[in-house]
DNA sequence: TCAAAAGTGTTATCCTTACACCCATGT
DNA sequence: ACATGGGTGTAAGGATAACACTTTTGA
C-alpha cells in the first residue's frame, strides 16, 4: 500500500483492500417554537408509494459537489424545504446496523450523519411535501406539561412485560433498571432521557419501526397492537429523540434558546418556549428571577398588549453574555419545576 | 430513481447519479490516567518515512468486515495497541476540507469518525509502535495545575498580532473578542474551550498543522517561528483537543472519572484524577465534601499507605448512583478552583 | 522531629425554593 | 368587576467557598 500517500491514515499493511466504499446521508432535524409547541420540520413524499409515504426528516445523500458535510445539508434542506438554516450542529453518525435495513446487500455500509438546526420561527414551509409538526406527535410520553401524559398508563404494562419476559434473571434486573432510570420511578424522571426512553421501546417492541424488515427483536414480546406516536421513515424518529435530548440538556448550559426567539419577546413567551421543549412546567416568579438576575436579557423599552392581561415588556437576549465566561443557559434544575 | 428500494432516504429526483462514494475512517482518542497525568495512546508508524513519523491516534478504515462503526473501531484499535475498550463514545465526524489534504482529488471526501474511549489503567502499551504520552506535551498551554503555563507568554504576542493584522477592523474585533474568550482575559478562563483555543492557533498559523500543505491560512501572520506543543498526523490534533474538552465537560455532569479510576482508590487520587484531566487545581476540603455528600463513593473499610503521609481510606464507586435520578459528576464549578 | 498527606470543624455568603401578594389590561 | 397574565417582595434552607486546625504515617 502507498503509505506516504495517505501520511494520515494509520492502516495495516495488506488492509486496504478490505476498505469498503459506501454512501453517506445527511439528515437534519430543524426545530421551531411556535406558541407553545415544540416543531419539526417533517417531509412527506407525496408520490411514493413504495415507503407508504412515511414521514421524514429532510435528508439526502452527500453529493461530489458538496464542499463540507454541513455544506451538503444546508443545500438538501432547501431543496427540499425551502427553509434557510441558522444554527447547526452535528447530532451524531450512524452506522450500524440499523441502516442496513435500506440496502439489498449487508457488507455495504450506509452510514448516516444527522444533525440538529434551530430556525427563528415557523414560516408556512414553501414547499407542500414539507410540513411542521409538533414534536409531541412522534413522541406522546414525552409532553409533561399538563401532567403525566395518558399513554404512559397504556405503555406502563407493555415495559413491565418486557423486563418480565427476559431470558433469565440477571437480565431481567438490569432491563428493570433501565426501565426504571428512563421513566422514573420515584420521585423524579429525567427529561433529557429522551433517547433511552425511545431505545426501550424499541427493543420492547412497541414502537413501529422495531417491527419493520425484520424479526421480532429477541426477547420482544408478540407485537404490541398499541403502537404510540407517528412513525417515521428509516431512523428519523432515532434522530429525532437523539436532537431532542440535546436540545433538552444544552438549553440548561448555553444561550441556545435564544436562536428559536424572535427579535424581541416577553419573558412568558420565553418561558412557554422553554417549557414546550423542555416538556414540564416551570415556576414562573423562579423563572423571571433566574432569566434576569443572570442578565440573560435586557429591556427594550417597548411593551404588548397582545399576550391576554396586563401587557408585558419587551426584551431582546444581551448578546454580551456569550462573551462573559462560563455563558450561561436556562437552568432548571429540578427546583425549578413546578409540582 | 428506485424510490421504493430506498425508503428512508429522501432524495430528490435524479440526484443519485451525483452521489458520491466514499472511505470512511475510524479514530480513537484513547485516555487513561497515572498518577498524574492524563495519557492518551499515540502510535507512531516505525517504518514509515513518508510522512516523517509523525505522531498519530490508533485509527484506520472501516472495512466490510466491520458489523458497526465501534467494532472497527475497537477492532482497529486492538490490532494496532493490543489494547482493549472499556467505555466509548462518538465524538464527532469531521468531513470537510481539512479531511481533503490527504487525497490527492478533491471532488471525493474522505470521513472520519473520531471516538473517545476511557480505560481504567495504562498498560505498558504491547506493540512498540503504541506509547501513553501526557496530553499536555501536545497542548502545553492547557495545564495550569502549577499556575499559568509559561507557554502563553511566547503565545500571546502572535495571538494578538493575528487579530491586529486582521484584513478588516470588525473582524479585528471579532479575531480580539473570540480570543478574549477562549483564552479568557479577566477573572475567569473556562478550561472546557480546548477546542476553540486550538482553532485560534491554527488559524493564526501557529500551530504545525496549519503550515502543511497549503499556503498559509489567509491572514496568518508569516510563519511563526515557535510553534507550540508536539505535531501531530492528519487532523488528529485537533480530534484530541474535541475530546479534551469533552472529557473536561462531561467529568462536571457525569460520574465519567470512574471509568479511569482502579476498582479501589482513595480521596486524595480521586483529586488528582480530576485535576489531571481539567488542568487546574482545586480546593481539598471542598473537594471531598462535594464527593462524599454527594455519596458517589463508599467505604471499603481497608486503607492504604503508599500516599506519603496519613494512610487513606480505600473508597470505591457508588454503583446505585448511576440508578439514582440526575446521576451526577464532579461538578468543579469556579468555586472548587483553587486561586 | 519533621515533612507530607489525610482528615475534621466552622462560618459567612449566596443561590434556590417556596410562599404570598400587587398591577394593568380586555371584556 | 373580574379574569388573565405580568410583575414584586421576602423568608427559610441548603450548598458553596474560604477559613483554620488536628491526625497519622514514613524518613
Amino acid at each position: 500500500m502507498a503509505a506516504s500517500a495517505q501520511p494520515d491514515r494509520l492502516q495495516s499493511p495488506g488492509a486496504s483492500d478490505a476498505e469498503s466504499r459506501l454512501s453517506i446521508g445527511l439528515s437534519a432535524v430543524i426545530v421551531a417554537v411556535t406558541g407553545d409547541d415544540p416543531k419539526v420540520l417533517a417531509v412527506r413524499h407525496a408520490g411514493r408509494e413504495g415507503a407508504g409515504g412515511r414521514e421524514a426528516l429532510p435528508s439526502g445523500p452527500l453529493e461530489r459537489g458538496h464542499r463540507t458535510l454541513e455544506a451538503g445539508l444546508r443545500n438538501w434542506v432547501e431543496r427540499q424545504t425551502h427553509q434557510v438554516l441558522g444554527h447547526v450542529e452535528q447530532l451524531y453518525t450512524f452506522g450500524d446496523r440499523d441502516r442496513r435495513e435500506t440496502d439489498g446487500e449487508d457488507a455495504d455500509h450506509a452510514l448516516s450523519v444527522a444533525y440538529l438546526a434551530l430556525v427563528r420561527e415557523a414560516r408556512p414551509a414553501g414547499d407542500a411535501d414539507a410540513a411542521w409538526e409538533s414534536w409531541y406527535r412522534y413522541f406522546p410520553w414525552e409532553d409533561w406539561r399538563d401532567g403525566r401524559p395518558a399513554v404512559l398508563d397504556a405503555l406502563e404494562p407493555g415495559l413491565r412485560a418486557w423486563a418480565a419476559s427476559a431470558p433469565s434473571a440477571a437480565l431481567g434486573t438490569i432491563r428493570a433498571e433501565r426501565l426504571s432510570l428512563a421513566f422514573g420511578s420515584a420521585q423524579g424522571r429525567d427529561e433529557e432521557r429522551v433517547l433511552e426512553r425511545y431505545e426501550l421501546l424499541y427493543e420492547a417492541g412497541m414502537v413501529a419501526e422495531a417491527l419493520r424488515e425484520r424479526g421480532l427483536p429477541e426477547g420482544a414480546s408478540r407485537p404490541a397492537t398499541f403502537l404510540p406516536g407517528v412513525e417515521m421513515a428509516g431512523d428519523h424518529r432515532r434522530m429525532l429523540a437523539l436532537a431532542i435530548a440535546r436540545l433538552r440538556g444544552k438549553i440548561k448550559y448555553r444561550p441556545v434558546v435564544f436562536e428559536l426567539m424572535p427579535p424581541t419577546f416577553t419573558l412568558g413567551q420565553l418561558q412557554r418556549t422553554v417549557e414546550a421543549l423542555s416538556g414540564v412546567r416551570l415556576h414562573k416568579q423562579n423563572f423571571r428571577r433566574l432569566i434576569e438576575q443572570q442578565r440573560l436579557v435586557e429591556e427594550t423599552g417597548e411593551a404588548t398588549s397582545e399576550t391576554g392581561g396586563r401587557p408585558a415588556r419587551l426584551v431582546r437576549f444581551r448578546r454580551e453574555v456569550l462573551l462573559e465566561r462560563p455563558a450561561p443557559g436556562v437552568r432548571l434544575p429540578s427546583g425549578g419545576i413546578r409540582r
